[in-house]
DNA sequence: CGGAAACTTGAATTACTTCAAGACATGTGG
DNA sequence: CCACATGTCTTGAAGTAATTCAAGTTTCCG
């Protein structure tokens, strides 16, 4: 079974295998979370960060009281929390939406791979800045954009994602959320985050059943959230 | 003068001299860039990096209708667009919202401490994680808190990092935006920037005349805003 | 089959936007 | 130094998008 972390870096660049080599030997082990189940904890101070081989996770903060808010959704291939190798303290959790299969790296590996490998470093910075290229992107449809919008976009967004893994099926994908944690990632109430879908399937742009969802309608879905893909960085370059 | 820039990494870990020299001298040269110029385009493909030495900048991203939304304020000390060191293509613009100077840094030079300095390599990594959990916060702040609380919060977190930098007069800061670029930072309408500076004015939390706003009374604005700032990452670590 | 979770609907409310106009600055050319 | 233009701030009133509350329906799962 290929690595969906690797697979995503070489959407980006080409990855040698001695580079290969290296990032499978960082994991140190497999671990599987249930559905539900924290992944890491807001405040720790971890000493080893995840790595999401299969199954759909997230990260959010919560107010004292109570709201929620999802800052990314992530999916196979996605390194949940590489940027606690730096920032050492955990300013949000990370909760798992599905069971979900992680690889687990060791900071001491990926220190040993920043003293030794400049070039795998580049790019594993490179991941962590395509996750803020991605909360930009957030920021400015969460501003500026209406609820409808945003939502569209936001399915745009995550579809070219599972499809730059390999994880979708023709113009479906699987979306294991509730509309409740789609209201706290858009940052929206359950209630119309109902209505908006509402909206986008008496539109003929999605259809969304159970956990699978199809895309319609690709060029108005596009048109509707004003979606445009460079900020993916889905573009191979040498880095 | 020392170079805020070297002044903001320090808050987060020691830097040998040797590193020092080596990050001043990646500088090619430093230049002003005009108030309401761009310093750097949306979709440009740049081959150096900027680093603002004195005055404010923004990251901002412009809708088809005109509608703009501010995705970072920058002060003295940031680095605005280190990561277009690795993704390659501009997914916005940053504008100057007063004069800045800026030091300019060849990507070269960047790749070149990345094969040599790994520890730095770690620091100006870390640089852009911090983004990142700004970014987060915006999310979370812009997502699930009233335009008061969010406009509290923003007020807190720029007192914070002008003081990490030394930049505070007291309680004092240079706040040089309308209220208009407020409200593209907030994703606010002017008028209701204005409805809710006059709020925090009549509550007694802040005085803001001209280019000055001074802190009136730090614990409730703190506590109006729900601001914590762990998310800063202004504690000397080992990285 | 029963209970809980998720989804849906309607009605009332609220927070914020939009539009429009006026007040107050600030700077520029005559 | 004044007249005028331009930009920023302020205010009011009307409109709208989204929230909240509350209840009912459907789906899922043990």
């Amino acid at each position: 079974m290929p690595n969906p972390f690797v697979l995503k870096l070489e959407q980006c660049d080409s990855l040698s295998d001695d580079e290969k080599r290296v990032l499978e030997s960082a994991i140190s082990r497999v671990r599987v979370v249930e559905n539900d189940e924290d992944i890491v904890h807001e405040g720790e101070h971890p000493s080893e960060s995840n790595l999401l081989l299969d199954g759909f996770a997230a990260r959010y903060k919560i107010f004292s009281n109570g709201r929620r808010q999802i800052t990314a959704i992530h999916v196979a291939g996605d390194f949940v929390d590489l940027h606690s190798f730096l920032l050492k303290t955990m300013d949000h959790g990370v909760v798992a939406l599905t069971p979900c299969r992680i690889a687990i790296v060791p900071h001491a590996a990926l220190e040993k791979i920043t003293d030794e490998y400049p070039h795998l470093t580049r790019l594993l910075w490179l991941n962590t800045l395509i996750d803020g290229a991605i909360h930009r992107e957030w920021l400015t449809t969460m501003g500026r954009l209406s609820a409808t919008a945003h939502t569209a976009h936001f399915i745009c967004e995550l579809f070219m994602r599972l499809k730059a893994v390999g994880r979708t099926d023709g113009d479906t994908i699987q979306l294991p959320l509730t509309q409740a944690e789609l209201g706290d990632t858009l940052g929206l109430s359950t209630v119309h985050v109902n209505r908006v879908l509402q909206e986008l399937r008496k539109e003929g742009l999605i259809r969304w059943q159970g956990d699978a969802l199809t895309i319609l309608d690709w060029e108005r879905l596009v048109s509707v959230g004003e979606f445009t893909p460079t900020y993916l960085n889905l573009q191979r370059e040498h880095r």
